[in-house]
DNA sequence: CAACTCACG
DNA sequence: ACGTACGTGAGTTGG
C-alpha cells in the first residue's frame, strides 16, 4: 500500500487570498467569482500534483474564539468583509464539496486549529502532511513530515516551507516562529507584541535565548537600555501575544483522518459548478470523466426525397462557417410534432416541396438565426417567409449582454444542454473540417429540436418583461429587411479605389522619407514601441502621457507635441494616410465581391445598447471628417450608373431623446424653437446672449453636450477640451443648474438602475448593469455612466431601427424602385433613379422623423448625389 | 492574442 | 483618493 498523503487547506485565508491576488471577475449573472476561481486554480493544480489520498478544508467558524476570552480585541479592527467576497463563499462550499473533498468548521476555533491537530494526528500515523495557506502563521506546524505551502502572489505559485526553509529564512525553529509573534505581534490579527519589537529585534533575541521565556529568564544578556525598558513593561503581553499566535493541536474534532479520504471530483457536479460561475476555460481544460454522450439521445431521419413538411415547425439551416454570404449551405434540419427529420443541400435544391415550404408565408416558422438563414438562401434563390420565432434575437433582447451566435451557448442560456458546440463539431483553426454527413445531421437536428422545446418558454420570458413586442414587431421584422440589404449590397468602384491608392503610395513614401531624414535612422513607423524610442528617446521630446507598456504616441498627444519637432506634424500625416491606404483602399478592395459589391453583414445581436454593428467590412465607419478621407465615400456608387445616392440623417437625435426622456423644459424649448442646440447651451452655461457666443464658446459646449450623452465626468471632459479638471467641472455645474431636469433625470437613472439592476430604453430594451453596487470606484463608475448613457444611445437605436420598418413598408406601398442599403447609426442611405429622389426627398424625412413620436420633433437633414460622397 | 492606434456615430 | 468620457471594427506590431 503506497504512503498516506493528507492535504490540508485553509479555506478562508485562501479564499481571500485569491479574492485580493485576483483582478474582480464576474460571470453573466453578476456575481463575483475571483476568489472561487483563484480557489478553483490553485486546488486543481494542488491535486495534479501532490495526488493526495487524504484531503480536507478548514473554515473559520462565527465571529468569536476561545482566543477572544484571553484578549477580546483578537482580530479588532478589521475591515469588515467585502460583500464581493461574502458572496463568493457559498460557490466556494459547492465547490469543495464538488471536488469531494471535506470541509469541516468548529464553533470557537478557526481553521488552523482544525488544520493543527489533525496535522499532528497524522503524524503520529506516519502520514505524509501538506498544509495549504495564504497565512505565513501555519509555518508554525512544519515538521519533517509535515510541509506548509504557503500562496504567493498569483495564488497557484507557492513558497514551500520546511523546517530547513524556516530555518535559512529566519534562522529559527518552527516552534520558534510562535515566540517570534509574541514579541513583534500580529497587525493583521491585532495581536499586540511588544510595541518597538519588529522582525530583525525578535529574530535576534530568539536566536540567543531560544523562546520568549528565555528571553525574560535572560534580561541581564539583552543588549541595550531602551530595548530592555520595553521588554519589562510588556512582559505579560508577550506572553498573551505568544498565546494568541499558537495554533491548538488539540481541538475537540468531531471527526477523524478516517473521514478525510480523497477519491476525486464529483465530475457532473463539478460541471455544473463551472458552468453556473461561467468559468469557461477550466470547462475546456477538464477532462470530465463523464460519458461526453451526456446528451438524449435524439431520433431524427436524413431524407433523400421529400413528399410532406409540417405546417408550424423549427427550421435550422446548417452552414458551412460564419460567412454566410459567401458560405456553402449544408442541408436543413426541421423540427415538429411529426418529429425530426434533415435534408442535404442537394435535396434541398432539388426539392420544389422544400422550395415551396420554406418559401410560404403561411407556414409558421421558429429559426436560429433569421437573417443569415435569408441571406444565405438567397443566394441560391430559395426565399424564407414565414418566420415567428428567431432564438438569436429572443436571447439577445432577453440580455444584451450575453455573447455568441452559436446555438449550443445560445440554448444553454436557458439550461437546455443537448445541442453540441459548433466548435465541437467542426473543431476550430487549422483543424477545422466538415465531419461525416450523419455527424453534421446530428447537429443540425439537435438544433432544431432545440429551438422546437425551447420557443414557448423563451416567448413566455419576454411576455414577463414587456419586451415581446420589441422583439416580434422591431427586431424580428429588422432582421429580413437587413438581410435584404446586405444581399443587395452596395456598388464600390474598384477602380476608383486603385487610383487613389496609387497616389496615396506616392505620397506615403515622400512622407516616410521625411520621417526618416528627420529622425536621422529609418524604423518602423507603424511600430509605436519603436518611435517611441525615436521620439522621446533619441529626439528628447517631453512625454505627455505613457501607456501601460511605454510611451503613449496617440494622436492626442503628438498634437501637443506639433512645434516641438518637425517630424511631428509629418507623423500625423503619415498616420493618416496610411489608415486610408491600409483599411480603406486595401481593406475595402478585399472585400469586393464578384458582383462589384461589398455586402457587410450587420451584427443585430451583439451591442450592449441595441444599436447595430457591421462588419467585413464595417461600412458604419468610413471616413467623413478629414476631406483626404472623404474622399473614400466617392467609390461607393450607384448599382445601376444613371441611379443616385440618397442619404438621411438624424441631427442632434441623441439630444433630442435626452430632452425627451428628461423632460426639461428649457432643453425642450430649445429644440421645439429649432435652435442650435450647442449655441443654446453656450448662451446657459456662459450666460451670454446668442450674438455674443464666439466659436470656442460654441466648442466648448459641444463638448459638453456630448460629454452629457456619455455620463459625464470632469476628468473626460477636461482631457477632450484640453481643460482642468477644475475649469471642466465648472462647466458641468453650469451646464445642470441650466438644465435642472437633466440633473433629477441622471439621478434617477442610476437611482433605478442601482434598485433593479437594469436600465431601459423607450421601445423597453433591456441592458443589465451588474458592477452598479460595486464597492470598486472604477467599476461602480463605469457603471454609472452606462446606465446614464445607455437610455439614450438605445432609445435612438430603437428610434432608427423603427424608421427602418416603416421605410420598407412606405418604400414597398409607393411602389418605387429605390431600395435602402445602409444604416449607419443615425442616417439610411438608400439608391434610387433620378425620378424618384425627389420623392425620396419627401417621404424620407417625414418617415424618419414621425417613426416615434417624442416631446421634441425630430429633424431630418437629407442629400442626395451620384456618389456617397456627394450625397452630403 | 493582447496592445495600440484610429476610423465612425 | 480612486482614473474615465458612450458604443463599435480593423490593421499593425510583437510577445
Amino acid at each position: 500500500m503506497t504512503k498516506e498523503k493528507l492535504l490540508l487547506l485553509d479555506g478562508n485565508s485562501l479564499a481571500y487570498r485569491a479574492f485580493f491576488a485576483l483582478p474582480p471577475l464576474t460571470n453573466q449573472q453578476g456575481i463575483h467569482t475571483n476568489a472561487v476561481y483563484g480557489f478553483t486554480t490553485m486546488l486543481q493544480k494542488i491535486i495534479t500534483e501532490e495526488q493526495p489520498t487524504k484531503m480536507l478544508v478548514a473554515f473559520d467558524a462565527g465571529k468569536t474564539t476561545f482566543r477572544h476570552s484571553t484578549f477580546t480585541e483578537y482580530k479588532g479592527g478589521r475591515q469588515k468583509t467585502p460583500p464581493e467576497l461574502s458572496e463568493q463563499f457559498p460557490y466556494v462550499r459547492k465547490l469543495i464539496d464538488a471536488y469531494g473533498i471535506q470541509r469541516y468548521e468548529l464553533e470557537q476555533y478557526e481553521a488552523d486549529d482544525i488544520i493543527g491537530t489533525l496535522a499532528k494526528q497524522a503524524a503520529t500515523e506516519k502520514m505524509d502532511v501538506i498544509i495549504v495557506s495564504g497565512d505565513k502563521d501555519l509555518t508554525q506546524l512544519a515538521t519533517d513530515n509535515v510541509t506548509v505551502y504557503i500562496t504567493r502572489k498569483g495564488m497557484t505559485d507557492i513558497e514551500v516551507y520546511t523546517p530547513a526553509h524556516i530555518e535559512e529564512k529566519y534562522g529559527l525553529t518552527p516552534a520558534q516562529i510562535i515566540d517570534m509573534k509574541g514579541l513583534m505581534g500580529d497587525a493583521s490579527d491585532n495581536i499586540p507584541g511588544v510595541p518597538g519589537v519588529g522582525e530583525k529585534t525578535a529574530i535576534k533575541l530568539l536566536t540567543a535565548h531560544g523562546t520568549v521565556e528565555g528571553v525574560y529568564a535572560n534580561m541581564d544578556a539583552v543588549s541595550g537600555a531602551k530595548l530592555k525598558e520595553k521588554l519589562i513593561a510588556n512582559e505579560q503581553q508577550a506572553y498573551m501575544s505568544k498565546e494568541l499566535a499558537t495554533i491548538h493541536t488539540e481541538a475537540p474534532l468531531t471527526i477523524t483522518l478516517a473521514d478525510l479520504a480523497y477519491n476525486g471530483a464529483h465530475d457532473e457536479e463539478l460541471r455544473a459548478i463551472y458552468q453556473e460561475l461561467g468559468f469557461k476555460t477550466l470547462l475546456e481544460k477538464t477532462d470530465f470523466d463523464i460519458e461526453e454522450q451526456q446528451q438524449e439521445d435524439l431520433v431524427f431521419t436524413v431524407l433523400q426525397t421529400v413528399e410532406q413538411l409540417p405546417q408550424q415547425a423549427a427550421l435550422h439551416v446548417e452552414l458551412e462557417n460564419e460567412h454566410y454570404h459567401t458560405c456553402a449551405v449544408l442541408g436543413m434540419s426541421v423540427s415538429s410534432d411529426a418529429g425530426t427529420i434533415y435534408i442535404p443541400f442537394d435535396v434541398m435544391q432539388q426539392s420544389d416541396v422544400v422550395q415551396a415550404w420554406l418559401a410560404d408565408e403561411q407556414v409558421t416558422k421558429y429559426v436560429t438565426d433569421r437573417k443569415a438563414t435569408q441571406a444565405a438562401l438567397a443566394r441560391f434563390n430559395l426565399a424564407l417567409n414565414g418566420v415567428a420565432f428567431d432564438l438569436l434575437l429572443a436571447t439577445y433582447i432577453v440580455n444584451p449582454s450575453l455573447s455568441g451566435d452559436d446555438v449550443a451557448t445560445l440554448v444553454s442560456e436557458f439550461g437546455y444542454r443537448d445541442v453540441k458546440a459548433n466548435e465541437d463539431v467542426y473543431g476550430k483553426g487549422a483543424k477545422r473540417a466538415i465531419p461525416a454527413d450523419d455527424v453534421v445531421a446530428e447537429h443540425a437536428s439537435r438544433k432544431a429540436f432545440a429551438v422546437w422545446t425551447l420557443r414557448e418558454t423563451i416567448e413566455e420570458r419576454l411576455r414577463q418583461n414587456q419586451q415581446y413586442e420589441l422583439y416580434k414587431e422591431l427586431e424580428l421584422p429588422l432582421a429580413r429587411i437587413l438581410g435584404e440589404m446586405e444581399s443587395e449590397g452596395i456598388t464600390v468602384s474598384k477602380e476608383t479605389l486603385q487610383a487613389m491608392g496609387a497616389a496615396l503610395t506616392e505620397r506615403v513614401a515622400h512622407i516616410e522619407a521625411a520621417i526618416y531624414e528627420a529622425a536621422g535612422e529609418t524604423f518602423n513607423i507603424n511600430s509605436p514601441k519603436q518611435l517611441g524610442v525615436i521620439l522621446f528617446e533619441k529626439l528628447g521630446l517631453p512625454v505627455i502621457k505613457k501607456t501601460k507598456t511605454g510611451y503613449s504616441t496617440a494622436a492626442d498627444v503628438l498634437d501637443k507635441l506639433q512645434g516641438e519637432h518637425a517630424i511631428i506634424e509629418h507623423i500625423l500625416l503619415y498616420r493618416q494616410l496610411a489608415k486610408l491606404q491600409s483599411t480603406y483602399i486595401e481593406g475595402l478592395l478585399k472585400e469586393i465581391h464578384a458582383d462589384g459589391k461589398v455586402h457587410t453583414r450587420f451584427q443585430q445581436a451583439l451591442t450592449s445598447t441595441g444599436r447595430l454593428s457591421s462588419i467585413e467590412p464595417n461600412l458604419q465607419n468610413i471616413p467623413i471628417r478629414l476631406e483626404e478621407g472623404r474622399k473614400i465615400r466617392q467609390a461607393f456608387v450607384p448599382s445601376n450608373p444613371d441611379w443616385y445616392l440618397f442619404a438621411a440623417d438624424y441631427s442632434q437625435i441623441e439630444l433630442r431623446v435626452l430632452a425627451h426622456m428628461c423632460g426639461d423644459a428649457a432643453l425642450i424649448e430649445a429644440f421645439r424653437e429649432g435652435m442650435d442646440i450647442h449655441t443654446r447651451t453656450a448662451m446657459d452655461v456662459f450666460h451670454v446672449e446668442a450674438d455674443a457666443v464666439d466659436s470656442n464658446m460654441r466648442r466648448a459646449a459641444k463638448a459638453v453636450n456630448f460629454g452629457i450623452v456619455y455620463g459625464i465626468s470632469d476628468y473626460g471632459l477636461s482631457q477632450n477640451l484640453n481643460i482642468t479638471r477644475k475649469e471642466a467641472a465648472d462647466f458641468i455645474t453650469r451646464y445642470l443648474e441650466s438644465f435642472p431636469g437633466v440633473q433629477n433625470y441622471m439621478d434617477a437613472v442610476v437611482k433605478q438602475a442601482k434598485t433593479d439592476g437594469f436600465v431601459t430604453t423607450i421601445l423597453n430594451r433591456r441592458r443589465y448593469l451588474p458592477e452598479i453596487n460595486s464597492s470598486n470606484f472604477n467599476l461602480r463608475s463605469f457603471a454609472e455612466r452606462t446606465a446614464m448613457n445607455t437610455p439614450i444611445q438605445g432609445s435612438a437605436a430603437d428610434i432608427i431601427k423603427k424608421a427602418m420598418i416603416d421605410m420598407d413598408a412606405r418604400l414597398k406601398a409607393e411602389g418605387l424602385q429605390s431600395t435602402l442599403l445602409l444604416q449607419v447609426h443615425d442616417e439610411l442611405i438608400f439608391e434610387g433613379p433620378l425620378e424618384e429622389m425627389e420623392v425620396l426627398a419627401k417621404i424620407v424625412p417625414e418617415v424618419m422623423e414621425q417613426a416615434i413620436e417624442l416631446a421634441v420633433p425630430l429633424k431630418v437633414d437629407f442629400s442626395y448625389g451620384k456618389t456617397w460622397y456627394d450625397a452630403k
